[in-house]
Parts: structure tokens; C-alpha cells; sequence
DNA sequence: TCCTAATTATGACAATTGTCATTTATTTTT
DNA sequence: AAAAATAAATGACAATTGTCATAATTAGGA
């Protein structure tokens, strides 16, 4: 099994203030897993003890509401972390994390991340701002579902996978959603979804190669995610 | 001025696992101020450089969309505190907070804090804790907006205004908002809150006396923020 | 108090968005 | 490769929500 200080995810996020001898520590009580397109890695209401560091795949979390829709809360990849929040706040998960595609997970237990939270106050630092931050970009989310319509919903959403996973050696960006999923996550039925997509691909904005959705006009889908 | 080893806000929040040291500490560093209705404790975009603790009044958490339209994100109250995020990720402050009504609000110091989460991990366990609750509410009000129509978020929101403010003496939810902010809250147009509300009046659900808002059937209210 | 400004309320209409039905295309399974 | 299942696309229509105009009411200042 490999080593956490070798590990690609030190580089990232609060991890990457770990010292080697913490790293060392991971590596002797980490557990590897493969998560299958589909499965889930953490489920709302669920309680975990450790935390799951992303190595490669992506991953949707969601959150089932009373009528019984999914909305997509975020988007995770590999280098990101998934728990740390349930860990320090010693709550049970709030929102699915599902595969979008298959993925590697390393699973490190709570014990070895509470003892580096107690050691390294760089560490337990670099959560807190973490979760700031999804605080802040939650917000703000807030904010756009409430005031915006869903064809600006629906650019931003664009723009901002774009950012998130980059593109592929197409232009294309660089994950794989059902058009369902795309509803889901600005907030609107499927076939407004697929309507809207129709729209911008018709005003030569974006380009629609099956599944994947290329962006021609980045310029354009930022003023239309700004109602102009 | 008032010492803080007797203040009501120790009862509440982080605060409470404050030592009797701490608080002598924070009593001779910090200032008490007076927000008049309509001033902003705090900006969106400024830095801070201390924690606001809520004594006395009520308060608005804004965002001003790209659009131009004021999003309230949350409500806040004696007890509460203020500005701890920012603190905590070295952020400037994400939100406005504009006082409903006069306020009193004390001001302790950055230092003092970041003092007290270093020797006291209590305390920024409960910090955390705070942040974390905020980001799981955050997420379910993300799915609400994007997910519920008009009418269940306006229900929604009348029942957790009664929960935030409690009744006055004439059983109305105390606190006094416009229809605009009612509007603010919720996402819609200031005249489709009227209008929903005026239903509901008509429904037998709630009074409307001036801008006071008393709860006739919170049964019928739950049902109708379920989509029912 | 009266006057002015702001807020609340209501109507009429337009725009947006959702729902249901059906067709076409794509993916998965056999 | 064919069949079955799933997903995407599109039309028709209904429901929701927003905008603009205007009237009624309330609140705040001279």
C-alpha cells in the first residue's frame, strides 16, 4: 500500500502542513478504497469516524429534499478531502457524496486526525478556513438560487464545472453528467435543462458533443450568468 | 461599563466555556457600541478585526447580488455572535449585517479571541461548531431555493421566524419586517409576497396586523412548506 | 397637525418555468 | 447485433412568478 508522505492529496488543502512523522502516521492506519460509478462514499444522516481523502475521480454531493428531489450541493475531485466538517463538529454527514465516476478514496480515522488537530494548530487552522469558505461559497449560492433565473443558473453552472474539472483534450469540460443532474443542480426540471442547453448551443455559445458540453463563448455565458 | 463574567452572553454559544480569566480579559479590551435601526455592524467585503457579541436588538445578514437585489442569508439576535468566520479564515467579512432595530453590541478585540482559541480548545471546538452548523443550514436552504416554489419557502420562512424571535404579547412573531424584506428573504418580488401572504391571511393561516404577522395554524403552515 | 414620502395592496398582463405526452437517440444488456 | 432500457429532445399547454401601473394606507418629518 502506498506511503502518505509520497501522496499527491499532501499537496493540497490543510494536509499539505502535515509533518512527515503525522504523514507516517496516516500511512500505518489508512485504509484504500475503490468507490464504483454510482456508490456512495458518505450518506446524509450517516455518521462517520474519519476522514476521506479524494486521490482520483469525482463525486457529486447531494442532498434529498422533503418533495424528494436531489439538489446538487458541490462538486468534489481528486486532492479534496470529504468529512473533516461531520469529524470536527461530531454531527452526523449532512449531504451524499456519490461517484460520479470510479473512484480511489483513502479513508484515515478520526483518531490520527483529532490527535494531528491537537499537535498542529496549523492543521486544525487550515480546516476551520476550509469550511469558511463552503460557508462563504454557500452563501453565495444561496443568493443565486433565490434571485437568479435559471438560464443564468444555468451559465454560471457551466462556467463554474469548467473551473472546477477543466477540459479535456477537446475543449470539452472535463466530467460526465446526465442532463438530470445538470437540472439538479441549478434547481429546475430536466426539460427546462435540456431547453436551455438547446438555446445556447443554438446562439453558438456553448457546443453540445453528447454528454460532454464544450463552451465556445466564455465571455457570453458570463454576461448571460450576470441577466444581460 | 459592564463586566463580561455577568454578561447574559456567556450563557450562550462558544462563550460559555470561557474561564473566569478570559472574561476579565475581554472586559478590559472591549468597547460596547450602539447601532441605531438601519446602520451596518458589519460590511460586506471589510475586514474585521474582532468578534461583535449580539447583547441587545436584532439584526439582518445580507448579500448584495450581482443583479442588484439585497439576498437576507440570515437572521440574528441578542446572544448571538458576530464576525467569528472572518476571524477564524482571515477573510474579509462575506455578509452586511444591518441592525433591524437599535442595537447594543460589544466589541472584543482579535487578539483576546485568537488568545482564548489557542489556550482554550473548548472554545474553538464551539467556534467550529458554530461555523459547521451554519454551513449544514446554508446547504439545506440552498436546496429550499432551488427546489420549492414561492409559497413553501414563504411558509418556511414565517415558521422560522417564530422560532428565531419567539411571539410577542399578542402571540405576533416578534420581530418587524417589510414586505420588501419578507421578499429579500425568501427570493421573489416584493409584490408576490404580498400577495402570498394576503392568501394565507384569507386561508385562515396566519393575521396580518400592520406589519406584525401572527401564526393562526402552524399545522397548515408546515404542510404548506412540504408542498402540500 | 399636516404634508410628503414610503410602503402596502391590487389589477392586468407578460415572461418564465413546470408538467405531461411523445419521439428520437443513446446506452446497456442479452 | 438486436432488443430493451434509459436518457435526451421537443411540442403543447398549464401554473407560477415577475413587471408595470395605480390606488390605498401608513409612517416620518417640517
Amino acid at each position: 500500500m502506498s506511503n502518505c508522505s509520497h501522496c499527491i492529496m499532501k499537496r493540497f488543502n490543510a494536509l499539505k502542513t502535515l509533518t512527515h512523522d503525522e504523514l507516517e502516521r496516516f500511512s500505518d492506519h489508512k485504509t484504500s478504497l475503490i468507490i464504483k460509478k454510482g456508490e456512495n462514499i458518505m450518506t446524509e444522516g450517516n455518521s462517520i469516524n474519519g476522514l476521506y481523502c479524494i486521490q482520483d475521480g469525482k463525486c457529486k454531493l447531494t442532498k434529498l429534499n422533503t418533495n424528494g428531489k436531489e439538489q446538487i450541493i458541490k462538486f468534489v475531485k481528486g486532492g479534496d478531502i470529504l468529512g473533516h466538517r461531520s469529524i470536527l463538529s461530531e454531527e452526523p454527514v449532512g449531504l451524499n457524496a456519490t461517484a460520479l465516476e470510479d473512484m480511489r478514496v483513502c479513508f484515515i480515522p478520526k483518531g490520527d486526525i483529532l490527535d494531528s488537530i491537537k499537535d498542529n494548530p496549523q492543521f486544525s487552522l487550515n480546516l476551520i478556513r476550509n469550511i469558511s469558505l463552503q460557508l462563504s461559497h454557500a452563501n453565495t449560492a444561496i443568493s443565486q438560487m433565490a434571485q437568479k433565473p435559471v438560464k443564468d443558473r444555468l451559465a454560471e453552472t457551466l462556467l463554474s464545472l469548467e473551473e472546477i474539472f477543466g477540459v479535456d483534450n477537446e475543449d470539452c469540460i472535463d466530467v460526465i453528467l446526465t442532463r438530470e443532474e445538470i437540472a439538479n443542480t441549478i434547481g429546475t426540471a430536466t426539460e427546462s435543462a435540456i431547453r436551455l442547453l438547446s438555446n445556447l448551443k443554438k446562439d453558438g455559445v456553448i457546443d453540445l458533443l453528447g454528454k460532454k458540453i464544450k463552451i465556445l463563448n466564455k465571455n457570453a455565458l458570463k454576461n448571460i450568468s450576470e441577466g444581460y
